[in-house]
DNA sequence: ATTTATCGCTAACGTATGTTAGTTTGTTAT
DNA sequence: ATAACAAACTAACATACGTTAGCGATAAAT
């Protein structure tokens, strides 16, 4: 009999969250079946249910704790005593490396939360609602302070996270460049733009 | 008996497919069942295979239409004899009234490609593959006349093209800015970047 | 008006899925 | 060693899905 073998003092339901992770990002959440998870977690399927409640469960478990993250780190960076400018750097590289380090997670809950249900699918939604607003705010302190351009803040928002998102394919590319590179790069593009500066 | 109603001469899969696309992009392709499809057509499920031979057809429908598209557009933009900078704007404003108007299939084919099966999953694969090369020649002879910022060409092709995914959020939000304003500040964004210029 | 092809219906098939019940095996504590 | 608990197994359930077969109804062609 095959227990589910977990180092360190990382419990059970905690190595299946991380390679049902694996698996939403590989098949999507809907198409990856609990008998699949249980073949790449080395068990069978209903032993699964020792651990977790359900299959959503999963899914609710990996979209808060990204979601909570990001809530996190945007209080932290709302409190800082720096230019909005400044601000809004600190958010992007914070996206840019938790996409690249928490990757699995991330995608799934950008792609996937949709077949969150009910009390959890508005409450992400809400959550998402709330951070964009946030993040808006403080591009406009940055707009009305001269130092960034004038542009729809919502709209820069989206674009901005979006564009991130993008690692996804850089994640998964051959020939990568470095992890710092990337970071670099993609502040330079976001920040700066395409036409050279001055 | 309904039949399926089909006004001027869209023939009646054309229909079939225009539905699929509205539901894939709300539910995913895995998730939306063909009696569902069927429902939002107005006819029972196994009538739609009168016109179609099974579900995944209606996603390379979907998919390679889009392909086909883009494909059909960077080659006429490649030949104008325009600089860089113009050609890539070109390609953007292409990108943004592609998803401003024709959102559902745009969002379906590159969100739900995964599913494809697989003589078309490759071959859609590679298409991606060679226009995101293409698109990233482009900006490199942009960089090598000067008219572009010298960063990574392959980097800048998917932040470029993810931004612009994120239309799908203005797509589904309440107080929409119009059309050509999002276009406008989009192109400001992601050509001029945050930072004031001159 | 009669034939022919198109289109929709009902019924059903086989398969895959999430999940539960009940039991057995392995580990931990006394 | 034995009791107690955790975690795995087998078997099976109900349901939902994509799709096919065969038949009736409608529209188009002669």
């Amino acid at each position: 009999m095959a227990r589910i073998k977990t180092d360190n003092n990382v419990s059970r339901k905690e190595v299946i969250v991380a390679k049902a992770a694996i698996l939403f990002r590989e098949k999507g959440f809907k198409a990856a079946s609990m008998r699949d998870l249980a073949e790449s977690v080395g068990v069978e399927a209903a032993s699964l249910y020792n651990h977790i409640k359900s299959k959503t469960e999963l899914l609710h478990e990996l979209c808060f704790g990204v979601a909570n993250r990001f809530m996190q780190k945007i209080e932290e960076v709302e409190q800082e005593m720096i230019p909005a400018g400044e601000k809004i750097e600190k958010l992007l590289r914070f996206h840019i490396t938790e996409m690249i380090h928490h990757y699995e997670d991330v995608y799934v809950s950008d792609r996937e939360w949709k077949h969150l249900s009910d009390p959890y699918l508005s409450n992400f939604q809400n959550q998402r609602r709330i951070y964009r607003k946030r993040f808006a705010a403080i591009i406009e302190v940055g707009i009305r302070a001269g130092e960034i351009e004038p542009i729809d803040a919502p709209t820069a928002v989206l674009i901005l996270l979006h564009a991130i998102s993008g690692i996804e394919s850089w994640h998964r590319s051959k020939q990568k460049i470095s992890a710092e590179a990337l970071e670099t790069n993609m502040i330079t593009i976001l920040v700066g733009g395409l036409y050279p500066g001055k």
